[in-house]
DNA sequence: CGGTTACTTGACTAGCTTCAAGCCTTGTGG
DNA sequence: CCACAAGGCTTGAAGCTAGTCAAGTAACCG
């Protein structure tokens, strides 16, 4: 979702600038604030009893984040942590909840918001229960060439690592999978860099 | 979310009876209806390329299911079916557009609703990423036992194969896990039903 | 050009999956 | 009320394979 920046600004929101991997927030902690992403780029992951990290979304300019948790009162599932040098605008929570009362389109749009992001998760959850390695990869490509929708030969612009944190697996395996798979020509690998076909 | 039972009558609701093993949609169709459920139980589930069936959610009464769909006009990730003989409220698309517009406060309840979701996916993620499969059931029971406010000593109503369906486990590594678990106090078992400690 | 991060490879192993077979429990129909 | 069918549960043995650890190479960034 988006919330104008006029209107965030209106209603006290200050906006903060943030360096590569400094964490909006952890998880487990108790949401204050609403978040929007003014440039730059946030990560949401949680991460497992050890080291394994899951990415439960990225989020990049004109983007909200960590809402649910601020909304229920819970404490944040996941870690909020920027990819790159960026520029967030913060809102209280109450700030907030009067946004959404006087403003009923903003509600509206949140709706629409959640409603992606539950069906984004619901086929996300098919990757993370596939058999195979093949199988998850197979998968989240697709996925990932279908959202953005992207033509054949595109370039996918992850690191093996991510790939891993989404999918489940770990980086090796991610590798030598994606290396057979280019072997029998299901993917393009060139001086490292992965692509679709 | 729920909506009074009066109100979706007047909106041209039709409530209908439905057997068990019957499904409301099925993956892939065209959302046409808003569902919620007045007696009984739907499962919402994906299945995978091979066999494997992956539960998305379980609604009981006062429950709707569905919505994410039918708001962006997206063909349905899951197939909803009755668990047991049912009675559910089906309303047009339109007519549940023109209840959101006419009632402010079930915007809001749904828009809890969704981030109900969202933060109950986010947490079921972190089930799929564990490494053993021990710390995969016991955060499941854990997270079950939470949601459902269970005390301890309940008995847990899913059998070994919804188990690994949810946890992305085989059923006989779900069952041997379970016994060993059970050799360590971990949970009870008593006439093959499962109970947590 | 040096340091950091990402990628790659090999060897080894724990333990999950698979396959096959048999047992228990529950519900149903005669 | 009993018998039987169907589905769920359990067990064992064997093989595979993803994870782990360790070490080295290649790309990228300042």
């Amino acid at each position: 979702m988006q919330i104008e920046q006029n209107i965030l600004i209106t209603y006290g929101g200050i906006s903060k600038k943030i360096r590569k991997g400094e964490c909006l927030f952890s998880e487990g902690e108790s949401p204050q604030y609403y978040f929007q992403v003014i440039t730059g780029e946030v990560r949401l992951y949680s991460s497992s009893a050890t080291d394994k990290e899951l990415i439960q979304g990225t989020f990049k300019t004109g983007q909200s984040f960590g809402e649910p948790p601020l909304l229920l009162g819970r404490p944040y599932p996941s870690t909020a942590q920027a990819n790159k040098e960026s520029i967030i605008i913060r809102l209280r929570k109450d700030a907030f909840l009067s946004i959404l009362k006087d403003f009923p389109e903003t509600k509206s749009a949140l709706l629409h918001t959640f409603a992606e992001r539950i069906y984004h998760k619901a086929t996300t959850h098919q990757i993370l229960i596939a058999n195979t390695p093949e199988e998850k990869i197979s998968q989240f490509l697709t996925k990932y060439k279908n959202e953005e929708g992207l033509k054949n030969g595109s370039l996918i612009p992850f690191t093996r690592q991510q790939i891993a944190n989404m999918t489940g697996l770990r980086t090796e395996t991610v590798i030598r999978t994606l290396k057979r798979m280019h072997e029998e020509g299901k993917v393009k690998i060139k001086n490292h860099k992965l692509f679709i076909i």
